[in-house]
DNA sequence: ACCGGTTGCGGAACCGGTTGCATGAGCCTG
DNA sequence: CAGGCTCATGCAACCGGTTCCGCAACCGGT
């Protein structure tokens, strides 16, 4: 493997300035830059991480940490980051903590001092505790807001308050909301703005849940949804959606409307249903921009917070 | 940040010494390993992960590459990997591919010299292709055996081939297999045992595929499903399934068996469904324990190939 | 022609561990 | 009791970049 060294010496230059060539051109004659490039391209030069981690005091290295790999929501986000990671030429590690609150806080701590910074996502517990998992690197939330700290979150409140609108609209009677996991920060938006959306109307609406976003949650709901009566289903994850029209399939219940994504819908010629899409790879796209503005700033930056809509359809 | 000088300052002792006693206690005097470990302990001394790869030479990363992390298959091999990977102090980086062939060996190129290390899960291409991507880095497959190369796979043919006798023995007469990707070793180990199952027996066996291993090919296949006039179903993924089973509930066909998971047959309450369950997770620790040896190793060892048996209920 | 100010570059220290080699103390054996 | 060994330890040289600092050449201005 060449090293610096090499380049250097094949330049006809030090050390120090093949470096600057390399990483600051703009220290470095423009005539010295091209003969270093040239050098380091005829050498197949590819600069050692560990060392220049080292020199620097950084690892390269972000982790993202979501409670599992099982749901389809974060998977999305996890291809995002990696992708705007790559990008910056930094390296993405996942840590999963299987959805207990305690994991997450221990699963951050023991990564701490081997990333620069974290992406969050969709952290459970208190406030308290995702501050405290903060507190110890750069970290951006992820579909989760925390007054003071930098976020990006998708909108998914607004979106569902237009769902249930839409379905008042159409006539729906009794629509049912089934929630998500407890203590989830999108499930406490969304049941607010459906609450909303649902309060000037006549329909009647049902909360049920908590459910983690799983199928067999989907399953064991349907008891709930038929007792309701219900015309219109609004679930809180695509998973829970498909058990349950499972259930209501096999029952031989047709007409009731359960919302689910664009591609299920499409697929299965659902009809008239619409649809809530997130872009999860967006999400972690911007994420990851975040947490490399943060990581670029030699002084704290204020916090920022970025929410994407939520196309529903 | 503590250093190693800190801890050997505290514990009266030279860097060497303490270096010694932390990483090879027993090159050092066990009264020393004492006092050192205790200093460390005092200072929270946490070893700088650049300083020790630089100066060992390794990276400390395994990378494992991944088609895609939308299928539910893949996940927990990474959650299983990941554990083992820290069982051993390393790290894991994962990279997606994205289903194509030929970004497969890119992304392996790029991270090449920045990993000790490959688990390539399912590799699509032809033998060649993979030999290449394998000889970067010692290099672990997943789900593909190739004649000299150090494999771990689920024996899920073994598993189909008795799913078919079962349902042959169930007396259905016409079986249908839903392929799965073009270019899948494990399809095509899949094929020649449910051929071969089917043989003997007088039920008609017909092939569909190749689909990709999602809901919608699920959807798509359904057609010519009914066509056949199948009585039992054998899909490549439980997506497929899923999806498959959707259509067949919304036609209200009710007397064609499909089957899955342990966890959807459970939790629908389909019955008399035999299931198949692959314990992915397994399969991602045993292909780490696999190249934790290979990495361990002074002289190559000589390739082991690790079959898990796949348990049918 | 002289001078302060830029600009480009090289020397060398440094980041924080690991490890080959030399040293000296202590023990066994003859 | 001397010679040879083993064992614990320290010194110092790395690993491969980055960056502070100082030097020299060169700039335009008076």
């Amino acid at each position: 493997m060449p090293t610096l060294a090499d380049v250097a010496a094949l330049a006809g230059v030090s050390k120090a300035t093949a470096s600057r060539a390399l990483g600051r051109p703009d220290l470095a004659a423009p005539e010295t830059v091209a003969r270093v490039r040239a050098a380091a391209e005829q050498l197949g030069f590819v600069p050692n991480r560990a060392a220049t981690q080292l020199a620097r005091g950084r690892t390269g290295v972000v982790a993202v940490v979501v409670p599992t790999l099982d749901n389809t929501f974060f998977t999305p986000i996890i291809s995002g980051a990696q992708a705007r990671a790559a990008d910056s030429g930094m390296q993405l590690t996942i840590a999963v903590h299987s959805l207990e609150h305690s994991a997450q806080l221990a699963a951050v701590e023991q990564l701490a001092h081997q990333v620069d910074g974290f992406l969050l996502a969709a952290p459970r517990g208190s406030d308290e505790i995702v501050r405290a998992a903060a507190s110890f690197k750069p970290t951006v939330l992820i579909d989760r807001e925390i007054e003071g700290m930098t976020s990006a979150v998708a909108d998914t409140a607004t979106a569902f308050g237009a769902l249930v609108s839409w379905f008042v609209a159409k006539g729906h009677e009794r629509i049912v909301y089934i929630g998500g996991p407890a203590g989830s920060w999108q499930d406490r938006q969304r049941q607010a703005a459906i609450r909303a959306a649902a309060e000037s109307s006549g329909a009647t609406l049902t909360m049920l849940g908590p459910y983690p976003s799983t199928f067999a949650a989907g399953v064991e709901a349907a008891e709930a949804v038929v007792a309701a009566r219900a015309t219109a289903v609004v679930p809180y994850a695509t998973s829970i959606g498909l058990g349950l029209m499972f259930v209501l399939l096999r029952r031989g219940i047709r007409d009731v409307v359960v919302s689910s994504e664009r591609m299920i819908v499409d697929s299965l010629g659902l009809g008239d249903v619409p649809s809530i899409d997130v872009d999860g790879e967006k999400l972690g796209e911007v994420a990851m921009d975040q947490l490399m503005t943060l990581l670029g700033e030699r002084r704290e930056a204020p916090p920022t917070r970025r929410r994407l809509t939520v196309p529903i359809s």
